[in-house]
RNA sequence: GGCGAAGUAGCUCAGCUGGUUAGAGCGGUGGAAUCAUAAUCCAUAGGUCGGGGGUUCAAGUCCCUCCUUCGCUACCA
């Protein structure tokens, strides 16, 4: 178990609870780590919250509470969701945790010991209503000459004392990185955005405040609290020990994937890499933007009031259904739509029917003329050996390649087309016919079914763990082979041969229907 | 305004470096089958590949232009 995998989700700004789109970022990283776990690669999957920054004490000030307890609140919630949507994370890291917060302060160090940071003042129209800064070009004018933010508040030019990170000087590195890793950040749109706007000139950033406390303290500047993304960012580091020497840390730094939403491309793609190189640290491999969920094509907000909680979405369809949903219908990388529609039709079509159903004829027969005895193979026919190769092809090498680029949709169209395969199969052979006129032939074209199906349910594990490994574990499947090396090794006969006898299988998929249309409007 | 992405069958989308009759799934239609979650399989549905112009022996696939939609254009995260 040598190669390293380290791979992050964004961590998640609790300042609200879980919408559909964090439960989507979280469902993808973990079928990435899934996938890479079966693939044999030894991982590390790291989620959490980024607590600090203005917003949450904004957040919690409203509500008349401390932000440390509505903090802790908030980040329970989706600590939870990881756990109801099954998300394998091996660290659920929080931004105010002590050993973060000492991580925080030592890149710090490093930036300063580097000469990129300065103490210097911050000028701008700043709003105290909305206690943020507006460019010059984004305002608007009031009446009387008032200038205006965005939001129609009135802003002034205020000054601000504030450390400055020299970006500036990174311009060129990080134009060089980019050409030189042509894979750093993906997809290929983004990266057209990053290189544009680090072309466009680098600004030194802004990376204290001091109009409010909650976040890590500056070292030496006890007034000061560190930029928030600064902060946030190095929960990829000290998720895995940073600042100590840890095996973690060794062993799985630089990380190979940071999973954002193209939001977040810029802090993980010019301000990250340019931290870390001030801090002398390697560079994370890749940076993947995914796309957003759009509800029936429009984008979610409180005020169309079309967010849609995915903890319903998952007690109402069932986490794998969500989970399939999710990455079949959705090009990883690009935008996806949502609605109960397109969930029920894809789920039973693509799980209940071909997949789910696939698997309740072959067992039931097996069951019902073997009982339930794994059939012997009375050697193999074209038919049987054309279709093992069409599945043990899609499962050793088309799927894992799919997943290996972050392609979950087509791995799961490849998957798909396996399953298309087996069915045909199926009704070709007609295998209760041959209950009377050939049952060795049956038992062949039965016992061959269930190596497809084993391996079929093998490689989808990382989109639906939870029954993938349901229907394993009624077949019989050793642990050891459920993964894309051994999927396709010899385990049958010796199962068959050990006497392993299913029991009645029970549907796994069940058809789903659409819920009941929401009483009257208003 | 600048830069970029996208516009392909009713719906959701594939179509890499240009090359035989433009593909898949869902839906629709017609058959077959009855082991199975009324699931499955086979066949099929006549889309000027956003409009126009151009390059080429050959363009959905390159160039120009127009229309439409969307993203980015730094200090809320």
């Amino acid at each position: 178990m040598s190669d390293p995998f380290y791979i992050t989700s964004a961590i998640a700004y609790p300042n609200g609870k879980p919408h559909i789109g964090h439960a989507y970022e979280a469902i993808a990283t973990d079928a990435i780590a899934r996938f890479q776990r079966l693939n044999g690669r030894e991982v590390c999957f790291v989620t959490g919250t980024d607590e600090h920054g203005l917003k949450m004490d904004q957040t919690a000030r409203g509500l008349g509470r401390e932000t440390r307890d509505l903090a802790d609140e908030m980040s329970s919630y989706f600590k939870q969701m990881c756990a109801t949507l099954d998300i394998s994370a091996d660290h659920f890291c929080r931004t105010t945790a002590d050993h973060h917060h000492k991580a925080s302060q030592a890149i710090w160090k490093r930036l300063e010991a580097n000469g990129d940071l300065y103490l210097d003042r911050y000028e701008g129209w700043y709003s105290v209503r909305d206690e943020a800064y507006y460019d010059e070009a984004e305002l608007t004018e009031g009446e009387g000459g008032q200038k205006l933010s965005p939001q129609g508040t009135p802003v002034e030019w205020t000054v601000e004392e504030s450390w400055f990170f020299r970006l500036s000087k990174y311009e060129k590195p990080l134009l060089d990185f980019y050409a030189e890793n042509p894979e750093f950040i993906r997809p290929d749109s983004r990266k057209n955005e990053t290189v544009k706007f680090v072309e466009g000139g680098l600004k030194d950033l802004s990376v204290s405040r001091t109009s409010f406390d909650w976040g890590v303290k500056v070292p030496g500047s006890e007034n000061h609290v560190m930029y928030v993304w600064l902060d946030a960012l190095t929960t990829y580091i000290s998720a895995i020990g940073f600042p100590d020497d840890t095996e973690e840390w060794r062993k799985f730094w630089p990380a190979s994937v940071h999973i954002i939403g193209k939001d977040i491309v810029r802090f993980h793609t010019v301000y990250w890499p340019a931290f870390l190189m001030s801090a002398g640290l390697p560079l994370p491999k890749m940076v993947f933007g995914h796309g957003f969920l759009l509800s029936r094509g429009e984008k979610m907000s409180k005020s169309l009031g079309n967010v849609v909680d995915p903890m319903a979405l998952a007690e109402l369809f069932g986490v794998d259904a969500l989970r399939y949903f999710l990455l079949r219908e959705v090009s990883f990388g690009q935008d996806g739509s949502y609605s109960p529609e397109a969930i029920v039709t894809r789920v039973n079509a693509d799980l209940a029917n071909s997949f789910g159903n696939l698997a309740q004829r072959t067992l039931s027969l097996i069951y019902k003329n073997c009982e339930g005895y794994l059939p012997a193979i009375h050697g193999h026919h074209a038919d049987d050996q054309a279709l093992l190769e069409l599945v043990g092809n899609a499962v050793s090498k088309q799927i894992p390649a799919h997943f290996d680029d972050l392609a979950m949709s087509q791995a799961l169209e490849t998957w798909m087309q396996a399953v298309f395969a087996c069915n045909a199969y199926v009704d070709m052979q007609a295998p209760w016919a041959l209950k009377k006129t050939d049952p060795q032939r049956m038992e062949t074209v039965l016992a061959t079914l269930f190596i497809c199906i084993a391996q079929l349910a093998i490689a989808v594990q990382p989109i639906i763990p939870g029954s993938a490994t349901k229907l394993l574990d009624q077949m019989g499947v050793p642990e050891d082979v459920r993964n894309f090396a051994n999927a396709g090794s010899h385990w049958y006969s010796p199962l068959a041969e050990g006497g392993f006898q299913i029991a009645q299988p029970q549907g796994l998929f069940p058809r789903l229907e659409l819920p009941a249309e929401e009483e009257g409007g208003a």
